[in-house]
DNA sequence: TCAAAATACGAGCTATCATTCGCATTTTCT
DNA sequence: AGAAAATGCGAATGATAGCTCGTATTTTGA
């Protein structure tokens, strides 16, 4: 797999100064993307608040499009990094295994969840519909795998859709507990829960 | 309660054939903002789908937002409709209710699906961060009655948590499901492994 | 050193969109 | 009928935002 082009700088910045102008600028992007919503993010203002000057910006980036397919990529990138696939053998109790699936998607989360938050928000009106599902590919790998390691499985009768609800459930509370409810993510309890839910559920 | 202004028309239609015009566009803008999504719902373009000029659209709408108002009010006041409060006995099996309450939810994303989908993905960058919430009033205030009234409820050190992961839950889950498992709404498994998610998480 | 390449700049072009306003048509009511 | 009120209309306006392009400045490297 090579690395995704996520429309691509329209002149790579060879000289130090322009590949620091290019992290200002997107700096100050990020910046308004969270604070103001992407309406309010107009490549005047982003320029403005770089420090730029507009045409600058247009040397690197072709469109503000892609100005926002690097944000998206960039943290994809980063959140991609710190999250690694949970492995387990199938005799090891399946508390644990649960709990670490859990854990790691928490993590994935707690990397600049504000971005994150801001991504989920805007990016759906651009097309870009499967951005999360591809973000989670990895916790639904693990669940998948666990799913099919362990017997349990066999006691249901729409596996699919027990899935289905597993995924859906545990992005969803730790995407909104990581506004709402930051104490908790912090202190373990939601990680917990979580994987109190999804044991009682399973087993 | 009074009925919520949501920016009313400025001026009301009073003869028969001005009240349709105003039910023609909200016809029409409802199809563009769930097909083409808000950024292309222009007021132009609705005037024109709905058949009328675009003077005549100002005539009864003040701007944009009071559009896009309106079909949220409409769209909240149908659903709200459709749903009426679980109400049940302490004694009762707390599987019955749990099945009632989940059920009640189920209804309430089945009316108009489409509109909900997308007022869920346009509404957020318009500041209108709570709409969802409000919506779920009811189901929280079924869930909260339930977990009050129940003995179960002193088990849990932090039942306010354990509640935030039981709504989140079942919300997003049938929201997602509506979208992508038609099927399984129709044919009852959802309302089935949604009633043994919470039962199993809660007793 | 000095010319070529890279970088930086921002006024202004173009397109789009929400919204207005003066006028035409239809309905109401006496 | 016929005047007044209500309704309908769409070209035009004003504002905003994405983006270009000619020019000025800085860096490179021979």
């Amino acid at each position: 797999m090579s690395q995704e082009p996520a429309v691509r700088p329209r002149k790579q910045p060879v000289q130090a100064r322009s590949r620091a102008m290019v992290e200002t600028i997107l700096d100050a992007a990020a910046r308004i993307l969270i604070e103001e919503g992407l309406d309010d993010m107009t490549t005047n203002r982003v320029s403005e608040r770089a420090g730029i000057g507009i045409g600058s910006l247009y040397q690197y980036f072709p469109n503000k499009q892609a100005l926002v397919a690097e944000l998206a990529h960039r943290h994809k990138q980063e959140t991609l990094a710190a999250v690694k696939e949970v492995t387990f053998t199938p005799d090891e109790p399946i508390q644990n295994i649960i709990r670490r699936i859990v854990r790691n998607h928490i993590r994935l989360h707690s990397v600049d969840p504000e971005m994150h938050i801001a991504l989920a928000r805007e990016l759906p009106r651009l097309g870009v519909m499967d951005w999360h599902e591809e973000l989670n590919h990895d916790i639904y790998k693990s669940l998948r795998k666990l799913f099919d390691a362990h017997p349990l499985t066999a006691k249901y009768a729409n596996p699919d859709l027990v899935l289905f609800i597993l995924r859906t459930s545990v992005e969803a509370i730790i995407h909104k507990a990581i506004i709402e409810r930051d104490s908790d993510v912090r202190s373990g309890a939601l990680e917990d829960e979580l994987t109190r839910l999804v044991s009682s559920y399973l087993v």
